[in-house]
DNA sequence: CAGAGGTACAGGTATATACCGGTATTTATG
DNA sequence: CATAAATACCGGTATATACCTGTACCTCTG
């Protein structure tokens, strides 16, 4: 076994490789993966408010705002107050609505290529993720120490 | 269906918060997943350069070397010169050694936890996320229109 | 209605991540 | 052997991510 097998981790490559694929078919709008989510997130429920739209996409708030701002200031989104001074309310701008329809047939392309690599070499990474889950939980990690303990 | 069905974002998404999870059961050592998991691969080939690592973890090598160089200030990891005079070797000190050490029930307990959350409430996400890759390709997307096309 | 407490956001700080271009070093080539 | 090409790393730049603190605003209570 190359690595350990951590959940967290795995998942974190997992996320990580995943984003450079649908990132590089999303090149040419200038956006990546993220960004498109979110603007898609948007366009679903616009206008909403940051912290609702932090709980949709469970972004810590702070997070989402300097992601918002991103998009704000390349004027692919708007953000006004809200009734309620405290917020401030997204939406799209024709821009951002003109770039999520360009984006769509790119990140179709990309889901298409990550289902089907998924199919081939990582089904068996998803059937063992799964077999993990399954695995006995009464069976004490002695087996194999893959942490190092104590011998320094 | 809340969320668009993008691979990618969920698979973003599980990141963010299984992150969250391994983060706080270390809080208490200082580090988070990521830096755990790197002291345990460089632990597992050390002395290793820093392309090579960063091949073994799937990371950019710039990503990487700025990994590096907050361990290495913390005192954790050196980084010095290997024979060849391009590269530099990450080795782990005694401190970073007895950090894993410390961080081994950690983790030990997120992963459980992990598996327990996954079993409780992921587990049909995995199971449908697997459906997903078995969806039959040759139907398609018309159904649900699920990103915008030409009407605004 | 005035003050207490809660809510929504902005900004500071820190880390994670990737791409690109520059530099030093090694290896291959003529 | 001298130069070209390849390699390994570093630093600039940009974005993603989260925590914490401060500020403005709202709501509830007396």
């Amino acid at each position: 076994m190359d690595q350990f097998d951590c959940l967290c981790i795995r998942l974190r490559r997992a996320s990580r490789a995943l984003t450079r694929l649908y990132d590089e078919a999303l090149s040419e709008t200038g956006l990546n993966i993220a960004q498109v989510g979110l603007l898609f997130s948007v366009w679903q429920a616009q206008p909403i408010a940051i912290k609702a739209l932090a709980e949709k996409n469970q972004l810590d708030p702070s997070t989402l705002g300097r992601n918002l701002g991103v998009l704000e200031r390349r004027e692919l989104l708007t953000l006004s107050a809200g009734k309620d001074g405290r917020t401030r309310m997204v939406t799209l701008t024709q821009a951002g609505m003109g770039l999520l329809v360009r984006a769509a047939p790119l990140w179709e392309g990309a889901q298409s290529c990550a289902r089907e690599r998924l199919t081939a070499d990582g089904e068996r990474t998803l059937r063992a993720l799964l077999a993990l889950l399954e695995e006995d939980e009464s069976d004490p990690v002695a087996e194999s120490p893959e942490f190092p303990s104590e011998e320094s």
